[in-house]
DNA sequence: GCAAAGTAAATGTCAGACTTTTAAATGTCT
DNA sequence: AGACATTTAAAAGTCTGACATTTACTTTGC
C-alpha cells in the first residue's frame, strides 16, 4: 500500500515516520526511552533540529511524550483512551467542517452507530449513567438556555447513553460521531415547540433505557434522527427560499 | 474543561495550540496561506525555529500542508477522509495495543458498530462492493495462505461490507474499528475448520447483502461474531493451561 | 547523617548562515 | 510578437553552535 518511495518528504518526515513504525510494530513499548535527541542526530546523521522536529511530529500524535532534565528525554507514550478521544473530536469535527459532509449524511452515520450500542446501554447502564441523562434532560427544559447551550447538553445527553454501554472501545469511536455534531446542530434554531418535542424524545429514550428497554430506546432514537433530519431540513429550506446564493451551506 | 493555564508547556505547543484553534474556529479557511515562518517568528516573538516546531506538530495531524519555493508557505489544509482514515487507523490500532482491552471488549465494539451499517450495506451496496465481498471470499478459500493474509483479506471484507453503506462518514468511523481488530485477530492460528466455518459465514453475509435482506445479514454477522469470540477464548484457555503467567496476554 | 551546593545530562530556545525549491520577472533570439 | 533561456527573489528545509532551563545525581561541609 505504501511503497514509502512515493515522494523524498522532508527529512524530519522519515525520520518520525521511521520511529512511529518502531513503535507501532512493537519495537519500542511502552515507557522506553529512545535514544537522546543528540544520539539520534547521530544515528540518522541529520542535525538535532531535524530530529527535533520529527519528534514533534510524534508529539502531537501523542506518541511520544517528553520529560526535561538530567534522566529525560523522549519516551514512548501510553496513548490514553482521553487522549484518543479528543484527537478523533477533533478530527472527526474538521472532517465534517472541511468537506461538505451533508447533514443527512452525518445524521445518518451518528444515529446509526448510536443505535448499534443502545441495546448495550440498555442492558449495563449504571445508576450513574442514568442520573447523567435525567440532569442534561432537566437542563434541557430550563427556558433561558440558548441554542449552543442546548446543544451541548444534548451531547452530554448520548454520551452519557453512549458510555452507558460500558465499552471504552465504543465510547471512544462515537466521540466523534457525536460530537463533531455540534456545530451542525448550531446552525440550527431552537423554537420552545422543537425544545419540548426533543425533551419528550429524551425522555423516553432515558425511560427506555432504564427499564431495560432495547427495543424502545431503538424506536425512540429512530423518531429522534427522523425529528432532527426534518428540522435541518427546513433549516435547509428557508435558506434556500430566503437566497439563492450565500456562499456555503449545511448540504452538500 | 481545559482551563488552558495548566502547565506552562513549550512555545511551540503553545503556537500550535493558538493557530489550530484558529483553524477549527473557522477563523483560518480551507486553503487560506499562513504567514511565513519569519513573520510568524515576529508575530509571536519566538525564533524561527520554535516556529517550525509548532508548524511540524500541525503538519502531522494533516492540518496544513507546506509548499516551498517562491509562493511557498503553510496552508491550511483539507483534511481528506483518506488522511481521516490513516490517522484513525493508527490511533485505534495503537489505543487496543497499549490498554489491555480486552478482545471481546474490542470485537463487542467491531461487531456492534458493524452491524449498525449492515442494513443500509443490505439496502445500497453497489455491484462494486459485492465484488470485492465476493472476490475475498475466494480469497480465504485458498489453502496455502498465511494466517496474516488470511487476517488481511478478512479486513478487506468487512471493509467493503462497510462501504457499502455508502456513507463515508460511516466508512471513516469504522475503519478505525475495523482494522484494529487485525493485530488481535492476528494471534489466532486458524485451523482449515475455522476458515471453512468463516468462508462460510463470509458467503452467508455476502448472499444477505445481496438480497438486500438486513435481518439475515445481522443474524449472520451476529453468528460470525460469537464464532470470532469463541476462537479467540480457546487461544486463551490454551495459553492459560500452557503457562500461568508468561507476559502479557489477550484478556484484561 | 544530612542538607546545601555543585555538576552533568538532557530538553528548550535562540541566532544566523547556507541549501534547495519554485514561480515569476527579465532578457534574448528568431 | 512569441517562444525559450536566464536571472532573481521568496520561501521552506537544513545545519551549526551557542545559551537557558530543568532535573537527577554527586559531592562537599557541617
Amino acid at each position: 500500500m505504501k511503497t514509502g518511495s512515493n515522494k523524498p518528504t522532508d527529512l524530519s518526515a522519515q525520520i518520525a515516520d521511521a520511529v512511529r513504525d518502531a513503535i507501532v510494530s512493537g519495537q519500542l513499548i511502552v515507557d522506553e526511552r529512545l535514544p537522546s535527541e543528540a544520539e539520534l542526530a547521530d544515528q540518522f546523521a541529520v542535525s538535532r533540529s531535524t530530529v527535533r522536529e520529527a519528534l514533534k511530529r510524534l508529539a502531537a500524535q501523542s506518541l511520544i511524550r517528553t520529560q526535561r532534565g538530567a534522566t529525560g528525554g523522549a519516551f514512548v507514550n501510553r496513548l490514553s483512551f482521553e487522549d484518543a478521544y479528543t484527537q478523533q473530536i477533533t478530527t472527526s469535527t474538521l472532517l465534517l467542517s472541511m468537506n461538505a459532509v451533508s447533514f443527512d449524511t452525518a445524521c445518518e452515520a451518528r444515529y446509526a452507530l448510536e443505535r448499534a450500542c443502545a441495546p448495550l446501554s440498555a442492558d449495563r447502564r449504571s445508576p450513574d449513567h442514568l442520573a447523567t441523562m435525567r440532569a442534561e434532560i432537566h437542563r434541557q427544559s430550563q427556558p433561558g438556555l440558548t441554542d449552543e447551550a442546548f446543544c451541548a447538553s444534548d451531547v452530554a445527553f448520548h454520551r452519557a447513553l453512549v458510555d452507558g454501554a460500558e465499552n471504552p472501545v465504543i465510547s471512544y469511536q462515537l466521540a466523534g460521531a457525536v460530537e463533531a455534531m455540534q456545530p451542525l446542530m448550531n446552525m440550527i434554531t431552537f423554537t420552545a415547540r422543537d425544545r419540548a418535542a426533543i425533551v419528550q424524545l429524551h425522555t423516553a429514550i432515558a425511560d427506555a433505557i432504564e427499564a431495560n428497554d432495547a427495543v424502545a430506546a431503538d424506536a425512540e432514537l429512530v423518531k429522534l434522527e427522523r425529528y432532527t433530519r426534518k428540522l435541518a431540513g427546513d433549516v435547509l429550506a428557508a435558506r434556500a427560499a430566503r437566497s439563492s446564493g450565500t456562499g456555503r451551506d449545511m448540504s452538500s
